[in-house]
DNA sequence: AGCACGCCGACT
DNA sequence: GTCGGCGTGCTC
């Protein structure tokens, strides 16, 4: 008799530690789309609940086990590759992820853990006769689906699950379990309506009645149709307005799958092929010479020595190889200006993936990247897995970015994956940055990278000259603002000469924190462990963490007192404190709380560039992707603000923050002027950043960085426990250290394990009402004491950990 | 996460 | 004795 096909199968739904793949078997009928990479829906468990999986290979199975089929397989568009089969496998390993959570950044998006369980009232109409089983199938009566949590919660008392588990097994009520479709999700989109007389006279007669409607109107005119969210950033208004035009029949709203629609300044812009300077061409001949097997590249150029240009050549090389290419940058910098420099080179050549992509959006790129429509792929830390069949080349813009990271699980580095890659396809991988990171240039000290400088900026503009003022000083002088007299009068100068300036300040809100002056109490937020910053503009405190908002107190909640005071400043005081010194000057703020909106980005940034003498205030997403003339000012309001916090990568982050700002003084022809406010004059990242030596900086930091034993000499594990009872994480996590010592014998590769500190309370050590715990792990490679780890945390996951999660970050940025 | 099995305590 | 609560371990 014929054997039946078996295959290997990961299933969606496993925690890290539980992950394994299963065997199933394949039905007849199903034989011929049943085989590695494809999606298949197969039963699971005891209750044998739907779940997705991804085939992974064929099964050697004896048949001691028996086995369970496959029940449905998708179609085709779902499919990964056997070489996105092995680097998922890399990755679960590396950053402790399951395996189909690893795969599914790899598959088409929108396509999560797809079957959701609901209950629902059966055949059986008879109910046993007991008050709770009539309570729970009227529940569900009335809601006609419940999830088993949702009952749970429902009907928290006592003999539930008994009721419960007879009703199921009376059939009185039943499973139900519904696919969790995402796909071709349907976006709101605005269209005016064929009444255009009515139109013209609704302009005319309410000029000055209903100015928003008028504005989301005249948007609209010069378009066919736009959706909803995206017609309300660009014409300021909100969705009141656009309902008023719907109900006067102006304007029609239409469900619609949503399309990727370009702008019309992207579609306009030149593609004139740059001409390169020497130092360009030189760039791109050198990575070019290494085609043909794996090599990397670190380009360092300064702001403005035309990185992008070389980016567009060195893909037009690999466009006519018949190859494709990535481009990733970060993802604050896929503003329309970076974006139309693609579009105006490649045209429709060109794949865009970024995160205000809806969901069918962003599925309409990944087809076209999967049917070769496209060649080359732009996006963000995600589009490393842009679906091509013949990658070639993948380059990294601002390579030091932190945001390359994935702070959710999977895990990931963007960096690694791609090297990963280019390894495996004998590709090749640039790296770019002013100010790269310092494990990045070590590689080109090592040979494992080959260093590319480029030094000539741009029309030859000279990098600003950078002044350092001391804090410290101010403070004796009696000046206990925000702005030192030297940056004061940079700014009246550059406002009266008709310029621009820019100030960062790595702070939002007006306070930082708010404290009592009796008795030193500082107001925290009642769920983390954190101090509330004041937000003059709701007049409330805030928790950045936790997004929670609060009153502003009028006396200490403490002692009673009514002496509150606000300490620190944010951007909010800044801007307030720019408005009394020129009170006619356009200050425009930029931070999270100002461009929550999509697209309100854009519109900031138009209204700096439009208005003479106008101010830029902002967090660090001011320093990226700025390219404006006549700035002749920038500020760094507090410079140390970075250097203490974020563990090890402080002095790098202070370092390129302060850099890349100042770059963006005196672009065009003049020269620049950067102020950088410091308590901390003598540190050696600020002293570099003085005089804008890369070099210098490195130095020092290496030296730190191997006498204290931090990446790139060691590899960083953190294992991070959260849970609602503190003494039992640290109670759970403690566990951790005899296992640890046991599966050191078991998997003997101490030569590599350097140091285990901890548990000990995050830097947060509460978010959300969560207590937070964390252990650091040193070791030379975080692969050679992958086994034992791995085996010390899957037997301590194995334990009762009621209501304790833990989570792995390997080479973590963020350290809070 | 979810589901069944099995141990233990309360109630008949 | 029996029912039901709750902890423990497994899922092809």
């Amino acid at each position: 008799m014929d054997k039946e096909k078996a295959v290997l199968i990961c299933v969606s739904g496993l925690d890290a530690f539980s992950d394994r793949e299963f065997s199933y078997l394949c039905p007849k009928e199903l034989e011929n789309r049943v085989f590695p990479g494809a999606k298949v829906v197969v039963p699971f468990g005891r209750g044998g609940r739907k779940r997705e999986g991804i085939v992974t290979g064929f099964s050697k199975s004896d048949g001691s086990i028996p086995l369970k089929y496959v029940i449905k397989a998708e179609n085709e568009e779902t499919f990964v590759t056997e070489a996105d089969i092995s680097l998922a496998r890399f990755m679960a390993k590396r950053y402790y992820a399951p395996l189909y959570e690893c795969l599914n950044l790899m598959s088409i998006p929108g396509t999560g853990v797809k079957f959701r369980g609901y209950y629902v009232l059966g055949e059986n109409k008879e109910l046993p006769d007991n008050e709770l089983s009539r309570k729970i199938t009227d529940y569900i009566y009335e809601n006609e689906k419940a999830t088993l949590k949702e009952l749970t919660e429902a009907f928290s008392q006592r003999g539930f699950k008994t009721a419960f588990d007879l009703l199921l097994k009376n059939k009185n009520i039943a499973l139900f379990e519904e696919m969790n479709d995402h796909g071709g999700k349907m976006l709101q989109t605005a269209y005016l309506t064929e009444n255009r007389g009515l139109i013209d006279e609704f302009i005319n007669n309410y000029q000055n009645k209903a100015r928003a409607q008028i504005r989301l109107l005249e948007a609209l005119t010069d378009c066919d149709g736009m959706p909803v969210t995206e017609l309300i950033a660009v014409s300021g208004t909100t969705r009141a307005s656009v309902k008023a035009l719907c109900d006067r029949d102006l304007i029609e709203i239409r469900n619609e799958p949503a399309k990727m629609e370009l702008f019309s300044e992207e579609k306009m812009f030149s593609s004139e092929k740059p001409i390169l300077n020497s130092e360009q061409e030189n760039a791109v001949k050198t990575v070019l010479s290494g085609r043909g097997k794996f090599s990397e590249y670190l380009i360092k150029g300064v702001t403005g020595s035309g990185k992008t240009e070389i980016y567009l050549t060195l893909c037009e090389n690999i466009i006519n190889e018949g190859k494709q290419a990535i481009i990733l940058v970060p993802e604050i910098s896929l503003t329309p200006q970076i974006r139309a420099r693609f579009f105006g080179r490649f045209g429709d050549k060109v794949a865009v993936l970024h995160s205000a992509l809806s969901v069918s959006e962003r599925r309409e790129e990944w087809r076209k990247i999967k049917n070769g429509e496209v060649s080359v792929a732009v996006g963000a830390r995600s589009a490393v897995f842009a679906p091509f069949s013949d990658l070639s080349m993948i380059i990294i813009d601002e390579e030091h970015e932190t945001s390359y990271k994935s702070e959710m699980s999977p895990r990931y580095d963007a960096k690694e994956i791609a090297r990963f890659k280019m390894q495996k396809t004998g590709g090749t991988l640039v790296l770019a940055s002013a100010t790269p990171a310092v494990s990045t240039f070590y590689r080109t000290e090592t040979g494992e990278s080959t260093l590319i400088t480029l030094k000539k900026r741009y029309n030859d503009v000279p990098l600003p000259e950078v002044e350092i003022v001391d804090l410290r000083n101010e403070l004796k002088g009696g000046n206990h603002g925000v702005l030192s007299e030297r940056l004061r009068e940079c700014l009246i100068k550059s406002r009266e000469s008709g310029e621009k300036s820019i100030l960062l300040l790595n702070r939002r809100g007006y306070s930082t924190f708010i404290s009592c002056r009796d008795c030193g109490h500082v107001i925290k937020c009642p769920k983390c462990e954190v101090a509330l910053t004041y937000h003059s503009a709701e007049n409330r405190l805030k928790c950045h963490y936790c997004q929670t908002t609060v009153p502003t107190p009028s006396e200490c909640p403490e002692c009673g007192s009514n002496s509150i005071r606000y300490f620190g400043s944010g951007t909010q005081k800044l801007e307030e404190e720019l408005y009394k010194i020129f009170p006619e000057a356009s200050v425009i703020r930029m931070d999270n709380d100002t461009t929550v909106a999509k697209m309100s980005h854009e519109r900031l940034l138009k209204r700096f560039e439009k208005e003479k003498g106008s101010i830029l205030v902002g967090t660090q997403m001011i320093a990226k992707g700025l390219d404006f003339k006549d700035v002749s000012v920038v500020g760094v309001v507090s410079a140390d603000s970075t250097l203490f916090v974020g563990g090890y990568l402080g002095n790098e982050k202070t370092f390129s923050l302060i850099t890349q700002v100042c770059g963006r003084a005196g672009r065009g022809e003049k020269r620049g002027l950067a102020v950088v406010q410091t308590y901390q004059p003598d540190h050696y990242a600020i002293e570099a950043a003085k005089t804008q030596d890369y070099d210098k900086f490195y130095e020092n930091e290496i030296k730190f960085r191997r006498n204290v034993k931090y990446p790139p000499f060691c590899e960083i594990i953190n294992i991070i426990f959260t849970g609602e009872n503190e003494k039992e994480i640290l109670e759970f996590a403690e566990g951790i250290k005899p296992l640890m010592t046991e599966a050191v014998k078991i998997y003997p590769q101490r030569e590599s394990y350097i140091a285990m500190y901890g548990p000990m309370p995050c830097s947060i050590a509460k978010i959300k009402d969560k207590y937070r715990f964390h252990i650091t792990i040193k070791c030379k490679s975080a692969h050679s004491v992958r086994d034992s780890l791995f085996y010390a945390l899957s037997k301590l996951m194995a334990r009762g950990r009621k209501g304790i999660s833990v989570h792995i970050d390997v080479n973590p940025v963020s350290f809070l």
